[in-house]
RNA sequence: GGAGAGGUGGCCGAGCGGUUGAAGGCGCACGCUUGGAAAGCGUGUGUAGGUUUACCCCUACCGAGGGUUCGAAUCCCUCCCUCUCCGCCA
């Protein structure tokens, strides 16, 4: 969330900067009136409460001494009922405020490009090229459905629709992909593992940004208060949720692989064949912690160790700058990393980095302490898929296929696959 | 799931219902001391909110939330978490 001092010290010049995002920012106004009575209410109330601290002593005393203390007895209880009504009002006011608050989006960076939507991002570099065929390159569900490693029947049977079985060596590719980027990840890219539960509470989804705004997109349990994790960046995030971090400790860079689970509410008749949108992906998730000045150019490196897997995959990719109106909810700014896909003859996003800021650092009061002293401060929180590991295996039989129906395997996942170099039935 | 024990500041560890934000110790920072270091001595050392140019001051916080009381870290209730034992289980 936003800093409310400086909402309330300027607030048309937050709502100025938010305009970039598109859309009214009403709840913007509307937390100001609340805002002003809850101060006013905890003014009064807490001089109050100083009131009857100081009575409640002298009553103190005067006991010790053994004299009569019911008169000022009788006051503080007078005292204590004002007390209890402004208490009641002041918190009502401040869930108000709170509630708008957190309804309020991220402000984007001003370095980023104005749009109102994906039309206007803009290509920051492109890399590798185009594989060319001799044929008609088929699509994902038809390789993966020949070669029998994808079972898209038989997961709606025991699931539903928008689920899959990886089966054979697809199931084998699959592993293949995650324990890859993990190795990449942390062995040359300085991320250190993390192997996170896949349920968490509601705190940790707020202290993210899902919650309260995002509730459709979450699966919940019904027994229990948890939810699913929609990615690896809640449970990572939360990780250090209400810490005080050492400034020397920072950047702290994560990686973890989990499952990820989208309801996927709103995206009906959206990419319904295939890999592309599943109820439950992979993925292995890039999570860091930096301090303020460092975000910008933690941002870039997140977004080169992204890369970094799809150029030993030799996957052709460009890399996008979100424009303001793209941005996610939480974010400030973003690049998103797109692979090419030669059956549709375009490029799909599996990757997107962003940072942002002190937002996520707020709701989750994630602090660093300054070696110099002074009070502490929020960290900057930033995260990228490296990779989405579902999307990945789509690009690797897509970009890899072969005229006579098999896929190659890239060289450097065969290890991985004890030295298969290539998928066939 | 059942029985028991416990959750206090960066850490350890005290804390008859009354001025305790919290003794003491460790750690850390600064200063003195020293040729230098150690030891020693001294001072300081939580977070949030309100107010303020700033200092100060005020309020809240001793797992969380309620309650009793003029007054609660201390009493009561509920919940959460940790540990030990039993049961169950991959």
């Amino acid at each position: 969330m936003l800093d409310l001092k400086t909402i309330r010290d300027n607030p048309e010049a937050v709502k100025s900067r938010l305009k970039r995002r598109g859309g009214d920012f009403k709840e913007l106004d509307e937390l100001l009136k609340p805002e002003e009575d809850r101060r006013l209410g905890l003014q009064e109330s807490e001089s109050l409460k100083n009131k009857k601290k100081k009575l409640s002593a002298e009553v103190g005393q005067l006991k010790q001494k053994g004299q009569d203390a019911s008169e000022l007895m009788e006051e503080v209880r007078t005292i204590n009922i004002s007390i209890k009504e402004l208490d009641e009002k002041t918190q009502a006011w401040e869930q108000q405020v709170q509630e708008k608050l957190l309804g309020i989006p991220n402000i984007p960076d001003d370095s980023i490009p104005d749009g109102a939507d994906e039309s206007a991002n803009r290509v920051v570099r492109n890399w590798g090229t185009k594989p060319q065929f001799a044929f008609k390159p088929k699509n994902h569900v038809e390789i993966g459905e020949q070669l029998d490693l994808l079972d898209f029947k038989r997961a709606a049977k025991i699931s539903g629709a928008r689920f899959v079985v990886y089966k054979g060596l697809g199931a084998g590719l699959l592993r293949a992909l995650i324990n890859f980027m993990i190795d990449v990840q942390t062995r040359e890219n300085g991320y250190q593992e993390l192997y996170p539960p896949f349920l968490v509470n509601k705190e940790s989804m707020q202290g993210t940004g899902q919650l309260p705004k995002f509730e459709e997109e979450l699966f919940a349990t019904r027994n229990d208060p948890l939810y699913l994790i929609p990615t690896a960046e809640v449970p990572v995030t939360n990780f250090h949720r209400d810490e005080i971090l050492e400034e020397e400790s920072l950047p702290i860079c994560y990686a973890a692989y989990t499952p990820c689970f989208r309801r996927e509410a709103g995206s009906y008749g959206k990419d319904t064949q295939g890999l592309i949108r599943q109820h439950q992906f992979d993925k292995v998730e890039l999570v860091k912690f930096s301090r303020p000045e460092e975000s910008s150019a933690e941002l870039d490196k997140l977004v080169e160790n992204a890369e970094s897997i799809l150029k030993k995959l030799n996957l052709h990719y460009r890399v996008m700058e979100l424009c303001a109106g793209d941005l996610g909810f939480s974010a400030t700014k973003t690049y998103d990393l797109e692979v090419w896909l030669p059956s549709q003859d375009t490029y799909r996003e599996i990757s997107s980095c962003s940072n942002f800021a002190d937002y996520q650092a707020r709701r989750a009061r994630i602090r660093c302490k300054k070696r110099t002293g002074g009070k502490p401060q929020f960290v900057h929180t930033l995260n990228g898929s490296g990779l989405a590991a579902g999307r990945l295996f789509v690009a690797l039989l897509e970009n890899y296929q072969q005229e006579d129906g098999t896929v190659i395997v890239p060289e450097a996942l065969r290890s991985y696959m004890h030295g298969q170099e290539i998928l066939k039935l």
